[in-house]
DNA sequence: GTGAAAGCGCTAACAG
DNA sequence: CTGTTAGCGCTTTCAC
C-alpha cells in the first residue's frame, strides 16, 4: 500500500517475530513454521513490504546487475544486442545498467565509475576498445567480456561471429554467380571487422585464382550512405566497371547503388551489389538488397552467458556465432 | 591498483586519519587540513581506493538511478529517446537501469521491482500505460514521469509533440498543394497518438470544408510495411483513387508507396504521401518521404529534467516540443 | 525453529 | 579541523 519505504524492522514487529525470520520466510532461505511463516507473511502484504535491494546488496555484495557498454544506442545493430543482452539478464534477475561508450574517454569520469563503485557486477562491452588506451587499462581487470567487437590477441572472453567468413561467403557468392571483377567497398579499420572482412574478400579473390586490381578497393571515412557514394563514384571512373561489389555495410551498398544508378547503371543487371548487416531498411530499398546477416541478438544473449558464467567463477570459452547470406534483389 | 575491494577503513588507516577525514576529503564535504588532504589523497592514490556505492547510497537512501521502461528496444524511434535521456542523466551523474516494458505486464516480477525495491529513484516511462492496468497501479504512487505516450486525463507529468496539431499540419501542407481527396492510413488506436492524429486529419478535413468519404479512411491493424500495403490496396480498390494520403507512420507511408508503384501509379505525380516519424529509412527510400519530424532526443533529455525536477521536490509542467515537416519528393 | 547480534561501507551528527 | 559513534536495511553466523 504505502509508497514509504517499509523495513523489515516494522515488519518483524508487526508480526511479533525478528527480523532474522521475516529475512527467512521472504527469501526461503531456511525451513521456518508454517504458522509463523503465515503471520510472517500477513505482515508483509497488510506492509507492503518489499525488501530494500540496497541494504541487501551490501550485505551480500553482490548487485545482481551487469553493466553494458554501447557505443550508440540509436544504431538499430547495437539495439538489437541490447535487446538479446536484455532477454536473458530478465531471466536470471539481473537488472540492466546502459552506458554511452563515448568515443573519446576521459579520464575519470568514466561509465566505468558505476563498476568500480561496485555498482555493477560485471560489464558486456559493444565498444571498440584499443589495446593501447586508458579505457583498456581500466576495464581489464574488471569481470568483462566482449560482444562482436574482438579484440586480437586479448584473453578476455568474447562472442562475435566469422567476419573473414562471411566476407568469403559474400564474396564466393558473386564468383558462383559468374562475376570476377569484384570490388570491395570498405570502411576505415579502426574497427576489426572492418579488417577482417576485407581480408575475407582477398582471401577469396585469391583463392579463385583472379588478380584484384588495386583501383577495385576502395576505403571510404565511415560508414554512411555520403562515403558508399562517393566511393561508387570512383569505381564509376574506372575504364572497366566491376561486375560486382561487396560493400562492408549496407549503408555503403545504399549509397553505392544510388550513385550506380544515377550514373544509368542498373542494379544487379549492370553491377550486383551484396551488403553486410541486415538491417531493417535493407529490406525495403529498392532493390531489397542482398546482404549478410549477423545474429544480433543471440550475439547480446551469448556475451550475457558468457559473463555471467565467468561471475559464477568458471572460465568460459569465446563463441562464434553462424553469419547467413540472405539473397534479395541486388545481387 | 588492485582490483579487490579496498575500504574506507584501510585508506583511513594508511593515512593515519579517520574514516570520516577520508569521506570529507573525497566527497569536499567539509574543510580539511591541506596538510592532511594530502596525506588522504595520497593513500586513495595508492591503494586505488573508489568509493563503494552501495555504501553510499544505503546511507543517503538515493541511488542517482533512474528507470527507464522502454516498449521495443530495437525501434531506433525509442533508441532515440534513450540516447536524450542518456545525454542528461551523464551529465547529471545518473546512471541509467534499462527495462522492457513488456506488453502484458504480469504481476510480480515486474521491471518496476527495481523502483519498489528503492534501486533507481525514478522512473521514466516510454510505454503506454492503460489507466486501468495492473502497470498503472504499480505506477501511479511512484515518481515517475511519461515520455512520448501521454495518458490521458492522467495528472502525471509528461513530455510529447501535439500530435494532432502535427496531423493538421501535415494534411494542411496536402491541402496548400491543392489536395481535395485526401485519405488516411491508420493504426488501432490503443497508441493515443494514433487517435490524435486521426482527429487532426478530421479537424483539418473540416476546416477545409471537405466531407470525408468514411473509405478514405484505412485503419491498419499494426504499424509495419505489409500493413500500409494492405491499405494502399483497399485505396486502389476506389473508383476514384484519392490524390494523397496522410500515413500515420513512415512504415505504413513507405508499404502503401510500394503498393500504389506496384498498381502502376506515380509517387508523388499520381497520388502524394506524407508520413510521420521521420525514420532514417525514409530518407534513403525512393521517393525520399515527405515526413513529420518529432524531437526525439530532446523529448528523452525534456522528459528526464522534469524527473530530475520532480525528485528535487519541484511540480515541473508537462511540456510539448515542437514537430516540424520534413518536405522531400513524395508529397 | 527462532532470536540476538555482528557487520557489509559509507555519511553525518555530535563532541572536542 | 578532526575523531567517535550511530545507523541506513539487510543476511548470516552463533546460540539457544
Amino acid at each position: 500500500m504505502a509508497s514509504e519505504s517499509v523495513p523489515i524492522t516494522a515488519v518483524a514487529e508487526l508480526a511479533g517475530v525478528s527480523v532474522a525470520t521475516v529475512s527467512r520466510v521472504i527469501n526461503n532461505s531456511k525451513p521456518v513454521n508454517a504458522e509463523t511463516r503465515e503471520k510472517v507473511e500477513a505482515a508483509v502484504a497488510q506492509l507492503g513490504y518489499r525488501a530494500n535491494a540496497i541494504g541487501r546488496i551490501l550485505r551480500k555484495s553482490e548487485t545482481r546487475m551487469l553493466l553494458v557498454l554501447v557505443p550508440d544506442f540509436a544504431n538499430p545493430y547495437y539495439a538489437e544486442i541490447v535487446q538479446g543482452v536484455e532477454s536473458v539478464t530478465r531471466d536470471r534477475g539481473y537488472h540492466l545498467l546502459l552506458a554511452d561508450a563515448p568515443q573519446r574517454w576521459e579520464r575519470g569520469a568514466t561509465a566505468l565509475d558505476a563498476l568500480h563503485n561496485r555498482l555493477a557486477d560485471g560489464v558486456i562491452c559493444l565498444a571498440h576498445i584499443d589495446p593501447e588506451s586508458e579505457l583498456h587499462k581500466e576495464i581489464a581487470p574488471l569481470p568483462w567480456v566482449a560482444c562482436s567487437e574482438v579484440m586480437p590477441g586479448s584473453k578476455v572472453p568474447h562472442v562475435s561471429i566469422d567476419h573473414h567468413q562471411a566476407a568469403v561467403d559474400a564474396v564466393q557468392y558473386l564468383l558462383n554467380r559468374g562475376h570476377q571483377r569484384i570490388a570491395l567497398i570498405t570502411a576505415e579499420e579502426e574497427f576489426l571487422w572492418a579488417q577482417q572482412r576485407r581480408q575475407g574478400y582477398l582471401d577469396a579473390m585469391a583463392r579463385a585464382g583472379i588478380a584484384v586490381d588495386p583501383r577495385w578497393i576502395q576505403t571510404a571515412r565511415k560508414a554512411d550512405y555520403a562515403d558508399g557514394h562517393m566511393a561508387a563514384g570512383a569505381l564509376l571512373s574506372l575504364a572497366a566497371l566491376p561486375t560486382a561489389v561487396f560493400a562492408v555495410s549496407d549503408t555503403l551498398a545504399i549509397g553505392a547503388i544510388k550513385a550506380f544508378r544515377r550514373a544509368g547503371r542498373q542494379v544487379p543487371q549492370d553491377i550486383a551489389v551484396v551488403g553486410f548487416d541486415n538491417l531493417p531498411l535493407s529490406e525495403v530499398f529498392e532493390p531489397a538488397l542482398t546482404t549478410v546477416a549477423q545474429p544480433m541478438r543471440e550475439l547480446g544473449a551469448q556475451a550475457t552467458r558468457l559473463l555471467l558464467a565467468r561471475l559464477a567463477g568458471e572460465t568460459p570459452a569465446s563463441l562464434t556465432l553462424a553469419h547467413s547470406l540472405v539473397v534479395r534483389e541486388s545481387a
